[in-house]
DNA sequence: TCACTTGACGATCAAATGATCGGACAGCAC
DNA sequence: GTGCTGTCCGATCATTTGATCGTCAAGTGA
């Protein structure tokens, strides 16, 4: 197999020649480097762009295969090697990578945002979830699985293929009925355990109860023990992130007031996690709201595989915080709220 | 290790949540293409770029790994993956790809043309010949080498290090005197056998005789049948490449006259090895002049690893011609001169 | 409905790769 | 000149990678 070698590497051997012995030390020095990193390129270039093993390199470069290795070694080094990825996902896998490895992750999935269609990305997180998600459920052994509310966990269950598990248990991490006693239409457990047999708990109480004397009084319920003390089992949660401001979904389907909300954004809270509204450094902020949520607090759940779905510019802002309150294991978002995250975070 | 993944495999799976049931053949055929592709792109930037291993990238991505593997076979075949070698080498090392490839070589140097210095790659050359001469040299077992002559030739034995091989026999392939009896100064076989300690063998005669009777005369003796069973026996052979113009070496160095040169270009010679005139296939010319040459005939050379060092737009088109003529087992030569060969054979 | 084709998948093995170790060489100080 | 030290080089082994094969499931036609 016939490749070139054997060109550059002269500097020293032409000083030699043109008897330019005066000034050797240095030029011998700097060359020496030059030479090797020719040596590097013409490996690297037969390793990557022609695909020769390293013992063909070997024989054509005149040196060993552990020569050819460090050569390599080093051309990788020296930046000399540039890969690119032709494919839209490339830019994802970057930001997942960054965001995973700056606020400490065991995965980050970032779908990539469709200048198509508006509001696809939504769809697109909900697939993704639902990927994750059935890496959990198809598993034989008996789970426990705990889910937050809200669209986008709701998405992601319906997103689910039919596996049938009826071994799994499926328990809800936030109340299920809305103050004037309706059943909260987002939630994915009655969803999610019909497509599997499994079993469902759901919690019997609202996100936030109307006092602090409601929910000591739900917390004292023999029920309400029962569904949170299988939820504290589980062994993964995938659990929506709510944004505050006028759009905010506690707001919106009536969990608080207007006044509430008012509190809420006095106290500088950017979003929540299960009802728990956060600052934007990801501390759950101590006020009259706070105090009525009847969801589990987060810090129980710091053992669970805690993994939040949420995209979209405006929901980047709560995104941010629930990560650098550091109760996420796992996100899954999208291009959009990656890059905000990112730049906010530098 | 947490890094991204699950996220455009959606299409056919969000065809079905939307209810586009109507279209699932086309479109889950299409998108089943398109999602392979995906995780192509994902294995291969987690492969390329995040430098992980294709066990770890399997568990990421959920398949096994010999599916892993076919993704990143998928992802190569379909041209996602783009290596770049950053360094001026490396269109040098396209460039030997491209000639060793078309003309059947065993190898091809291509040395990089020097912006700054001018006549450069002169000494680029003969330090790549050198190098190539070399990796003969150091050999301990007895070697038969020889040499043809030409400025390039002699410049690449003085670049050559001093190797003590006193086993070695050096031999040339062309006359070493002139016509009025002075010995060639380009011959490169005395310092050679000085660096090395080898034996020499002389041709003596001059490369075109002074008539036909002259040439026989000469192939006649006893001394030239002798040194040319040596070269018969040479493993490798290292020459020129001769310019048929009005700066042929032939005539400069007074080895044919003005007429005769005329003659040559009439015939449409190009250029010529060891004094063969060539026209721009490769074929010797047969003329007047072929018939006084006393150097070796090419064809008792085929077997023998014949290598060329020659470069510049100048000899280009000669080093075309030597490559079309297929005389040629190696090449030594330089950017501008590889451009012209690959541009011409187009 | 059944047999057949087609394609994909995962287990297994050979090849290639990366890493560690011991040894040799050159430069330097004494 | 001799010993020391740092550096480079090549042999060996563990790991990773690529390829082949058998199996299985889905789709297709009789």
């Amino acid at each position: 197999m016939p490749v070139a070698k054997g060109a550059l590497c002269i500097a020293d051997r032409l000083a030699m020649i043109l008897g330019k012995d005066d000034r050797r030390e240095r030029c011998d020095y700097v060359d020496k480097f030059e030479q090797r990193l020719d040596q590097a390129a013409r490996a690297a270039w037969l390793s990557y762009v022609g695909g020769r093993t390293q013992d063909e390199i070997a024989s054509q470069l005149g040196v060993s295969r552990p020569g050819v290795q460090r050569l390599l070694a080093l051309a990788r080094q020296e930046g000399l090697v540039k890969v690119r990825i032709d494919h839209p996902i490339a830019t994802c896998m970057m930001l997942s990578q960054q965001i995973s490895e700056r606020f400490d992750l065991d995965f980050c999935d970032v779908v990539p945002m469709d200048t198509g269609a508006a509001d696809s990305s939504y769809q697109y997180l909900a697939v993704a979830g639902a990927e994750r998600l059935e890496r959990y459920i198809e598993r034989m052994a008996p789970l426990t699985l705990s889910l937050g509310s809200g669209r986008t966990v709701r998405a992601m269950v319906e997103a689910l293929s039919r596996l049938d598990r009826p071994q799994h248990r499926f328990v809800s991490l936030v109340g299920n009925v809305a103050r004037d006693g309706s059943s909260n239409r987002y939630d994915g457990i009655m969803v999610l355990a019909d497509k599997t047999g499994g079993e469902r708990f759901l919690l019997p109480a609202p996100v936030v109860a109307g006092s602090v004397e409601e929910k000591e009084a739900m917390l004292g319920q023999r029920l309400f023990h029962a569904v949170t003390d299988v939820a504290l089992k589980a062994e993964a949660a995938f659990i929506g992130v709510g944004r505050i401001d006028r759009q905010a979904p506690l707001f919106q389907d009536h969990f608080i007031n207007e006044g509430e909300l008012d509190e809420l954004l006095a106290m500088q809270a950017v979003g929540e996690l299960l009802g728990w509204p956060m600052n934007q450094d990801g501390d759950v902020i101590d006020c009259s709201i706070t105090r009525r949520v009847t969801s589990l607090p987060l810090e129980l759940l710091r053992d669970q595989q805690l993994v939040a779905l949420a995209g979209g510019r405006e929901k980047a802002p709560a995104i941010l915080a629930a990560l650098r309150g550091g109760w996420l294991k796992g996100l899954v978002t999208d291009e959009t709220a990656a890059r905000f995250i990112l730049d906010a975070g530098r």
